[in-house]
This record gives structure tokens, sequence and C-alpha cells, in this order.
DNA sequence: CGTAGAATTGAACACTCTCAATTAGCGTGG
DNA sequence: CCACGCTAATTGAGAGTGTTCAATTCTACG
């Protein structure tokens, strides 16, 4: 767990802040007429689902971090995203999970049975179309991951998963990542030492501080991650 | 264009072949009462929308190859996806293109409007959640795309690359390529000379063969992409 | 305070890219 | 029908970015 600081002017992006109003139609949805939905907490690390499992849940965090992800043999893995509190995850279409889910600290998330979903989709339009602009919304998302996969270099991409976070969990130029470094080279194709690198780079630039860990401060180089 | 042979053996793989139920319904779709359906001739290397364009039309492929993609300022490109006769693109649950789409050889499409779509969606449970699983497969394929950009070698997304268009084009053992080694490069994060250097090393390995372009034959050693 | 895990930093290496030259295939027009 | 010219593909050599392996430092936590 690291604190980071980084200065407001830094952070005006261009990168899309998660679609509130999606959570936020899932919370109403779960408010609806015989809609099961519980809570659960999980520690720190722990494995939700794995990849092909069944899809018994669709999980909305309620707070701590989540990460979904795909392994090779070798034991290399990719992380397809991050969940953060408010967003929905292992909404699927189909009836088994694609990715895995691990949380990466201690995280509480609400349940929802699909066919609860999907029984109150066939009764409301407007639901049906939500759960699609949810999907919809998953594959925006990785689109543009895939351009900074194939395409960005590592600080590229590095400046761009900032710009992220920052537009999803930031308050008043400071955030608190909770993922560490092998996670985010994971999630952006690169080592745990490049991320590092690369970070500490953009602080000696004057980029970014950390408190917490490393003591620091924010800057303000005005910075433009464009691409 | 080039002709590529792949001998049946090599190409028993575990990508999942493209979902022709979902074309299927569509081509079912497109039969609908009042669901207009018509059909438009494009050139080779003609843009078909660009990226962020509204979306004036949802697409299935007739005859020919369409490629979509993302740029970035300098000029790179990351393709996101090819499609082929049978397979449906632009189908966006908003009302923008995310990726700009361009025909690879000439091309003929059958041409619905999303409104079209949308209100038989909400006369009918099974076209919402056809629609829906329509996205949630180019999410699955993103998903996997993600993994091949980010985490695996040059040789393995070519051999990827090979399996997943033998699945979708292939018959007896020979496929087609539609696409020059720039596309390829740019859907694999790969520049143009990688992609050459690792077809050639596969050919003289004795893995595959090409026609057309180059002689040669096709060759049986049992391979394995796994991963 | 001591230990364990995470992060940082360094140095050498590897894989892919870049730049460049050559070759092959194909359409066009003489 | 062949020569020409254009584009795509191939191949080579060198450079660069990110990886790998290793050592050290930092922080949290018991």
């Amino acid at each position: 767990m690291v604190s980071l600081n980084i200065n407001p002017v830094v952070c005006r992006n261009n990168i899309a802040p998660p679609s509130q109003f999606l959570s936020h139609q899932f919370g109403a949805m779960a408010g609806h007429i015989g809609l099961v939905a519980s809570e659960y907490c999980y520690k720190k690390d722990e494995e939700i689902f794995g990849e092909d499992e069944p899809a018994e849940y669709v999980y909305q965090v309620i707070t701590g971090a989540v990460r979904s992800y795909k392994l090779l043999s070798d034991g290399r893995r990719q992380i397809g995203a991050f969940y953060l509190p408010g967003e929905v995850f292992a909404l699927e279409s189909s009836s088994a999970h694609r990715l895995a889910a691990e949380t990466i600290v201690d995280t509480t998330v609400r349940l929802v049975k699909p066919s609860s979903l999907e029984r109150l989709a066939s009764l409301n339009v407007e639901i049906a179309h939500s759960l699609w602009a949810m999907t919809a919304f998953e594959l925006e998302h990785a689109e543009n991951h895939m351009l900074l996969l194939g395409r960005k270099s590592a600080m590229k991409r590095i400046a761009n998963f900032l710009l992220e976070m920052d537009a999803r969990l930031a308050s008043a130029g400071v955030m608190t990542l909770p993922m560490c470094r092998r996670d985010i080279g994971d999630y952006l194709g690169l080592t745990l030492e490049t991320v590092s690198r690369a970070l500490s780079q953009l602080e000696a630039q004057g980029v970014l501080g950390f408190s917490g860990a490393r003591q620091n401060r924010a800057t303000e180089s005005p910075v433009s991650a464009k691409d």
C-alpha cells in the first residue's frame, strides 16, 4: 500500500472516468423487489473466483480493491482490470468467468445472482440495456488497454495508469494506490522493476511525490499524457 | 494477399472459433419485419467510419475483410480486430464508434440501423440478450488479446494469430490471409519486420508453407501453441 | 528491535525495433 | 509478350528499450 500525491494540475486529463452512472444503476437494481443482494468480506489476496469457473455471482466492490487476471502456463500474469469501490465486476452474459479475480486488500463486496439480473432484464428493457452498456464499457476499457499494451512505451503506460487511477480514486491531488508494483506491472505488461524505475524518474522530475512509503511531496509541472 | 498452407494436424487448437451462432442470429434478425437491412460495397483500403464518429450503422461482412483500429498521435496504430465474412462489427451500446474501421480488400457489407436493433431488442428479450452476448464475445476476444499483447513473445503472438485465423477461415489446411504484414504487426503489437521474420522461421522449421506469393507446401510437425 | 516482504537500484543481457538494402510479385503499358 | 515500375515482403546489421538477475534499502509489523 503506497500513498501517492499528485498535483491537481497534473491530473487534468482526457481519460474518461468510470461510469458511476452504471454503478449507481446497479445499486438501484439491487433495491428492486426480489433481487437478492448480500454482502461478503474477503481478506487481502484472497481468490474470489478462478478462470473458467461457473459464474455464480455478479459483484460490486463496496470497500477495498480487486484485480482480475489471466495466467500463462509459465506463471506470467496479465491483469485485465482493477475494480475499486462502487465498481461492478464479473458481469458475464454467459455462464462462466473469463478471468480470475482476487482481492488486493481486505475487501467487502455486494453479491447478486446473475439469474436475478436476467429476470429483471427480461421484465425491464432499461435494465437489459444497462447490463449491455456495462459490458460495452468494459470492452471500451479493454480496447484502450490493447492500444496501451501494443503500442505505448513504458513511461507512457505508467503515465496513463496514474491518470486512470487518479480519475478513479483521487481526492485533493492525493491518491492511495492499493496495488503493489508487481500488480501494476502485470496490468501494464511490464516488470515490477520497470514500474519502479519509471515512478522514480517521475519523482525525480518533480511530477509526483510519495507519502506513506518514502517521503515526498506533490509538485506542479503541467504534464500531458496525451496518447 | 498471401495464401498460406498449414497442415491440418498443426491446426487443431484450443482457440475458440467465432460465434457463428451469433452471426446467424444477426442474419435472422435482419429478416425480421421492419428491420431495414441494405448492402454496400467498399473498395480495398476504404474507410468505413472513423474513431469517435456517430454510430449510424451496424455492419455484417458479407465478402471481404475489415480491420478496426485506434491511432496514436505519432501515427502508430493498434488494430483491435479483424472481421471476416459472416462476422458483425460496429455494434455499440452507445451512440459512437470507439474504433475506426477500414476495408482490407474489396468488401461487401450488410447494414442495419442501430435504432432498428434497439427497437427489436425492446420487443424481444432473446434479441436483447443476443446483442449483449455479441458485445460480451468481443470483450472476451479483447481480454485474450490483452494477455497476448502484454505477456507473449513475438513468436507466440504469431502462432496465436495463425491459429486464430485458421479457426476462422481455413478449409482443408489452407487459408488465404487477406491482410498484409503491417496489418498483422499492428494487430499483434509488433513491427512488420518481426512478423516477416517469425513467418520465415516457421517456414524454415517446416511448420507452414506459402502459396501464391513465394512457393511452398504444407508440412506436418505437430505444433502446440498453448499459451 | 528484529524479521519479512516490498521497493529501489545497478549492471549485463536479450528481444524487438529501426534503418537500410535487396528481392519478389504484380499490374500497366509499350 | 516483355519491360518497367510500384508495392509488399524479406533479410541484414546495429541500436535501444525493457528484462533479468542480483544486491541493497526501506517499511510495516510482530
